[in-house]
DNA sequence: CTGAAAAA
DNA sequence: TTTTTCAGG
């Protein structure tokens, strides 16, 4: 029931750091995060990414972490940041949904014992969690001086949008579904080790003879995050499904069968809600003694990862000649 | 999300 | 051969 169909479909290849060099790329600010708090930060280690307050700021060490990868293969990333959720993605409203419903459970209990204090505070500090790492994440990027950009709803749109434009060179993401959402090129494992993996959309219809809408409908039909696809229906079925009936209505009319929003989930991939309303340079300056600062000392965040992130940026600044305004 | 094994 | 399921990061 997964995005992963996609990559059976997917014309991928590999490509060097140094052939993309100079460009600009686009990253869903959520989503990079999430990986990289996922697979880096937080199998490292477990306590060092809270401050004695509390605090969660993975996030930063994360940030710390991750951006050398981009400075020093001379890419200049857009850090693009979600807007409203689509009510269609359920897995993150489920969660959210539960977090409140638990806090609000312990909320309750506290105010029930009489513990008014105790009631306040988890109030407070549920509510202010994700604000925290929302707020400290454009603080630090905006000492970077690394653009940011808002995006009306889904980020990927967005980043993909930005990409269709031309307003930026590539999209960066290991999700499949910026084909879905007409991102002429993917940049993938940018923050692995190895070589990134380039994602061409325009190959990806040729090899297949779809039109972008036939794509999305092949997708629907397997299922994406939006929505569940048909059981027994695979990127196979589903490609010669729609090659031979032309489109997702008239598969559906075949087999009659029936996807839920299925029209709402079409138009979500193929005219998603986007803005031009974004402005950045990419002459980056960054105020890395301010950065440095700002996480090792207002946030106390005191880990040998983030000594060494900094000192990545340091001497990536140096060799890619951008300028510091220390 | 990825890879691999089980199920169909 | 294709899809689903599941473990692991």
């Amino acid at each position: 029931m997964g995005n992963a169909d996609l990559r059976s479909l997917a014309v991928l290849s590999e490509i060097g750091f140094d052939e993309v060099a100079g460009s600009v790329v686009a990253v869903d600010a959520h989503n990079w995060l999430y990986r990289y708090l996922t697979t880096t930060v937080k199998f490292t280690r477990e306590g060092a990414y809270t401050t004695d307050a509390g605090e969660e700021v993975a996030n930063l060490i994360g940030l710390v972490q991750g951006l050398p990868k981009f400075f020093e293969h001379d890419l200049t990333p857009v850090f693009v940041f979600d807007g409203g959720v689509t009510d269609l993605k359920d897995e993150e409203v489920a969660e959210r949904r539960e977090a409140r419903e638990r806090a609000e459970e312990q909320r309750k209990a506290a105010e029930e014992r009489g513990d008014d204090v105790a009631a306040a505070r988890l109030e407070a500090r549920t509510q202010r969690l994700t604000d925290v790492i929302h707020e400290t994440t454009r603080e630090l990027l905006a000492l970077l001086d690394v653009p940011i950009v808002e995006a009306p709803a889904e980020g990927e749109a967005q980043a993909s949008y930005m990409a269709k434009r031309g307003a930026v060179d590539y999209v960066g993401s290991e999700d499949y579904d910026t084909l879905l959402f007409g991102a002429p090129y993917t940049l993938r494992q940018l923050t692995s080790k190895g070589d990134p993996e380039l994602m061409d959309l325009d190959a990806t219809l040729a090899a297949h003879d779809l039109t972008r809408e036939q794509l999305v409908d092949v997708a629907i039909l397997c299922g994406t995050d939006f929505n569940d696809g048909l059981s027994g229906v695979g990127p196979k079925t589903a490609l010669s499904a729609v090659r031979e009936h032309g489109d997702l209505w008239a598969v559906l009319d075949d087999r009659e069968a029936y996807i839920e929003n299925a029209d709402r989930v079409r138009e979500l991939f193929l005219d998603p809600p986007v803005t031009d309303d974004f402005d950045f340079g990419t002459d980056l300056s960054p105020d890395v003694e301010a950065a440095r600062a700002y996480v090792t000392d207002e946030w106390e965040v005191d880990a040998d990862e983030v000594a060494r992130g900094f000192e990545r940026i340091e001497s990536s600044l140096v060799q890619t000649g951008l300028d510091d305004w220390t």
